[in-house]
DNA sequence: TTGGCATGTTATCAGCGTAAACATAGTCGG
DNA sequence: CCGACTATGTTTACGCTGATAACATGCCAA
């Protein structure tokens, strides 16, 4: 018998007074959940029900549902992470590599609509004004400077940054709000003419 | 005595049963909670409350809380397409109109954060996709094309109409979002040199 | 072994959207 | 002028929600 076995015991975990780890199941629900429907249309309670627990479980691992739902977007940061890696392994050029990370970015949104506006939203991130300084903005922000010839200022460079930002993550919101079709060709189309 | 009084008769209308012109105040009252907080933080019960009437009173006018919401984008339409009109007054090029179109729907945007958000979020649109055939949007779209030179193909001048839309679209996002700092001179800086 | 602490539960509260039944009053045909 | 119809209000009630307080359980360390 193996000495250092952490891993948690499950042997039918709904029967046990003790979840072992509710936590993760909870945040795994939540994430399930922002499959089938926007983070507003997420409840606690309901949460619970699905992972077999009582409604005021919830509390004894986060203060509050904000706080719940402020897990859901470390998450995602983590996630949209793993797609701007995928997207760069293969583009290795400043241009194509920023197209990459737009595509990237848009099909993260449209594969994750609920999670995508999570992550957006002020309530959710503290309302703290600034970039939000997960690893994977931190990717975009790097392939949006070497984009971005050397002869600029850095103010020149913040603006074509902000344009990047903006043309991108607009496309995501039209097209998740559904006011623009989804359409990966159209998605490549609209990044690619570099002429607005 | 005027014949042909069709004004409501006021006269202290807290006391009458019969409001006057309830639809129209619960309308204002809603547009007036949108200045203060989201609209996922309107609650019917308090429209009802400040209006002076009773928690049910509203679904004599209204069939549900998103028809509600859905008469305050209306106004909010009317609204965006006046700042339009404004914009458009002054400036009369196509280069220039649209630069004063963008400018106006991200300080629109900024000056009524929840509306616009409202107006552009898919649950209270129906969730039908397809631009929005509002006037305000009308407007945008006829300076868009306009703004395109005319040696394009229908499908370029698509393309470039989304491009342009995004930039802007995403601008307001990110600034409203609180992830780009509100800056009347950045709106400009970015929505001015025109190569992205 | 035992006592403390982390982690569950139950009971309860106020607020929400909404439906059903009832009340009031303005309007229109006789 | 009067009575019924209809539009528009109210009261009551239901089930859902987020959240707090008090209580129960069981793991772990002294």
């Amino acid at each position: 018998m193996p000495t250092n076995d952490n891993s948690v015991n499950i042997q039918n975990s709904a029967e046990r007074y003790h979840h072992g780890d509710l936590r993760s199941a909870l945040v795994e629900e939540g994430l399930k959940r922002l499959e089938s429907g926007p983070a507003e249309a997420l409840s606690l309670r309901e949460v619970a029900r699905n992972v077999g627990v009582s409604a005021t479980a919830v509390y004894r691992h986060f203060p509050d549902k904000a706080a719940l739902l402020r897990a859901l977007t470390e998450v995602g940061g983590e996630r949209i992470a793993e797609y701007f890696k995928a997207a760069m392994a293969k583009e290795r050029t400043g241009k194509d590599a920023f197209n990459a990370m737009g595509r990237a970015y848009v099909r993260f949104a449209l594969a994750n609509p609920a999670l995508f506006r999570l992550m957006m939203s002020p309530a959710v991130r503290g309302g703290a004004t600034g970039e939000p300084d997960s690893q994977g903005m931190q990717m975009l922000v790097g392939a949006l400077n070497d984009l971005s010839g050397g002869k600029m200022s850095s103010e020149e460079k913040y603006i074509r940054r902000l344009q990047s930002w903006s043309v991108v993550h607009g496309l995501a919101m039209l097209m998740l709000d559904g006011l623009v079709p989804h359409d990966d060709k159209l998605i490549d189309q609209v990044l690619e003419s570099r002429i607005v």
